[in-house]
DNA sequence: TCAGTTACTAGAACAAGATTCTAGGAGTCG
DNA sequence: CGACTCCTAGAATCTTGTTCTAGTAACTGA
């Protein structure tokens, strides 16, 4: 009499064990390592059997998998949020430096394990991550498109804006994760973000 | 009669193996990732027995580990040339772009390997990489101080540099790398040099 | 040249841990 | 209620990383 259950919906029990699965392995990786973690270590963390862990996720590797799309969606959903938020081309350029910093600071073992893999994935999650990509940078350039037209930011190749706009902080954070610098991204922002700036509007030489 | 042996020294047979260890071992991870090569593939490919790889690297761990320093050193090594056959403060920020652009290119598969990974590693690994690293930003730094010192070269926090400069390219080569982007390196390394020259450029707003 | 010593190699034995399989609960729909 | 699907358990299995013992080859010093 609660709720009508579509074949295509899961049960809330099946979401709440999914998710309490790929809570318990971010712990496990950020303590361990991907490889320094067993199926044992995820499944008493999770509290579940082993048999329901390979339900769901089929394989260990899997589970890696479905931790890094889910953050990676999670990610991009908040940065198009921002940006919608954000009015002119100036604005909006420094609001994704912005947000790639204080997401990352945010959520650091997430942000952490995003930065650590990828490679060593199945052909097929490494299929939906690009879809995933190709749909979420299609919607950041149909933000940016307008300025670009307008001529307020330079006409460029299209695969140079992310480099050009998130590459410095993008690599601050990384080395800012793995301990090399000290001074979190929150105070370097703002030189990224005007850099970024810099490196994308229009100008004469 | 032919050469002493000092005991630091290795033999030639020992080098040679070594190498071959590794020579097979990059292959194996990029064909099948590092999870997905067994000892099993790296002894066949090395065309040697388990008990030479275990003397040599201690674990597959430490086979990975090894040749990610060694790559990382071969790096280091090809950069520091580079620069100091350039001159001035431009033709000095452009060459570092240049050649990350043009070192990932002619070793693909190297590079590929070196953006995966580095975490995982073991504790004793990661201080071995820290100290390559500060010894080799000593010396790029030494090489940028006086054009810092003369003025014509902003005046930052030192962890702004790495990634104000190089931070673009190595977006944009690890997203080539990964098949996200058609066009090679080389296609795109002026652009960003450009940008990475504007961006530490002594210059009012 | 030869005993002593060290560097290296082999491959069988072992252990850890990833995956599979079978046997059920527990909701849900007709 | 009975058929059906979704999900969970945990023992059994199989893969694969690692250890161990017994060597062989190379070098050293006398």
């Amino acid at each position: 009499m609660r709720r009508k259950n579509h074949p295509t919906e899961l049960r809330a029990a099946t979401v709440e064990r999914r998710e309490s699965v790929l809570r318990a392995a971010l712990q496990c990786f950020t303590r361990s390592g991907v490889d320094g973690t067993t199926i044992g270590d995820i499944q008493k963390a999770a509290q579940c059997s082993v048999g329901s862990l390979y339900h769901h996720f089929g394989s260990k590797e899997g589970i890696a998998e479905e931790l890094f799309i889910e953050g990676i969606s999670r990610f991009n959903r908040g940065m198009l949020r921002r940006l919608r938020r954000s009015t002119g081309a100036e604005e909006s350029v420094k609001a994704v430096v912005r947000f790639y910093g204080d997401w990352s600071a945010r959520n650091r073992a997430l942000a952490s394990y995003l930065h650590s893999r990828d490679i060593d994935f199945s052909d097929d999650a490494r299929a939906r991550l690009k879809e995933i990509y190709r749909r979420y940078i299609a919607e950041v350039f149909t933000w940016f498109g307008p300025y670009v037209a307008s001529g307020e930011m330079r006409a460029l190749p299209p695969d140079a804006y992310v480099p050009l706009i998130s590459g410095p902080i993008q690599e601050y954070v990384r080395r800012w994760l793995s301990g090399h610098y000290e001074r979190p991204p929150g105070a370097m922002k703002e030189l990224f973000a005007d850099a970024a700036w810099k490196s994308v509007r229009a100008e004469p030489n």
